[in-house]
DNA sequence: ATATTATGACCGAACGGTCGGTCAATAAAA
DNA sequence: TTTTATTGACCGACCGTTCGGTCATAATAT
């Protein structure tokens, strides 16, 4: 053993491992006893990295969302079509994440609710999705806007527009754990991609320029 | 006291208390001993009504979507034409449900991330929000189809299509619970019915008939 | 009408299991 | 030897559930 045990990849090593048990059994019922066995370390070092099952909590929740700010921020970087830039968002946010990806979906669903039940809670630090929300929000919006600025998009209020393209994503995830043998990620992509362009676009009879 | 209680109105009076404490501190922060003193009773006398915490819960559960159920039904009883009635629907879900109602929604919120949570669960009886949702989906999507024999509606995959709807509903909720300061139902329960229909209807232009 | 008995509604102290967190002991490294 | 890292037995707060017992009322007897 060094001397000097490098603190952040140990502590990365613990919430993998926190990930894993939480997809396995829920966050909730995840227990600390848990999660040292899956990193294979006692209970007791858990401790000299993080202050409580909280702190794990959190590292892990930021973790998992800057993958997707990630993804999100590199569509909107790499592609100037604000309709395409949309098609990729909805592509990837429902199909790239999902598909074959069951335990990412469930760890998701988990934060939400952990999210949700926490929301009025004092935690010890973030556990955002208000602020995670507001980017991707004020994301989606600057792209509308763009849109309608080039005159393809109708002027919609764009982040009513971007909260329900996103509301209408969550609410997607949530149908297919609820009943995924009679839910198609790819089908819905494609539909809700249709529809909702559909109803921004101008109308090509009467578009200008 | 009498000397045979009416069982059902007991048991009625304990799950309005419960319902209270869950809109209150969350459903899984609701004790017991909390659920006794808000229906200012012991707390043994609870189990003299309900077997265990969960069979509250479950009763609840079933109360509170029974509701939704039978708003829904009306709508499709009371209303001929499909376009109004998607509207009524959207209305119905996301302005009449929730306003002036926030206990409401964050018993909303919390039965679905319990739902989640337990979705694998062995539980007593039933929690059985797939049912819930296949029922939803399934009184939309006949509505769909109804339009799309009229020859309003384009001829959509139209359980895609319902449970697109129920899903953006749904993220409609959560972004409210989480970010309720930006957001508002009005606006979004409009701009969802125009975006929706204007999707999903026959263009004008090229309309049969 | 009054006393006696039976009943079920009600209660909350106590129990038992659970689980996050602590710390004294141990191992490993320096 | 001293310092650092690791550990898991242990602690205690917490909470769902149980159960022995009380009490108001109804039924019955006198």
């Amino acid at each position: 053993m060094p001397k000097f045990v490098d603190k952040e990849a140990k502590q990365l090593e613990i919430i993998n491992a926190a990930m894993k048990v939480f997809a396995r059994m829920g966050i909730v019922k995840a227990k600390m006893a848990d999660i040292a066995e899956e990193a294979a370390i006692g209970k007791g070092t858990i401790y000299e990295y993080f202050r409580s099952k909280d702190e794990i909590f959190n590292h892990a929740f930021e973790m998992f969302f800057s993958e997707m700010k990630t993804v999100l921020r590199g569509i909107s970087e790499n592609e100037d079509d604000p309709e395409t830039q949309i098609r990729q968002i909805i592509k990837a946010s429902l199909i790239d994440f999902t598909s074959g990806n069951e335990e990412f979906m469930q760890i998701m669903m988990d934060f939400w609710a952990e999210g949700i039940r926490n929301k009025n809670e004092t935690m010890s630090g973030m556990l955002n999705l208000e602020g995670i929300y507001n980017e991707f929000r004020s994301a989606i919006a600057s792209i509308l806007n763009e849109g309608i600025r080039k005159g393809v998009f109708r002027p919609v209020d764009s982040n009513v527009a971007a909260s329900t393209l996103i509301g209408t994503m969550d609410g997607l995830y949530l149908q297919w754990i609820v009943n995924p043998s009679v839910f198609n990620f790819e089908q819905a992509a494609r539909f809700l991609s249709e529809i909702f362009l559909r109803g921004i676009k101008i109308d090509p009879s009467q578009q200008q320029t």
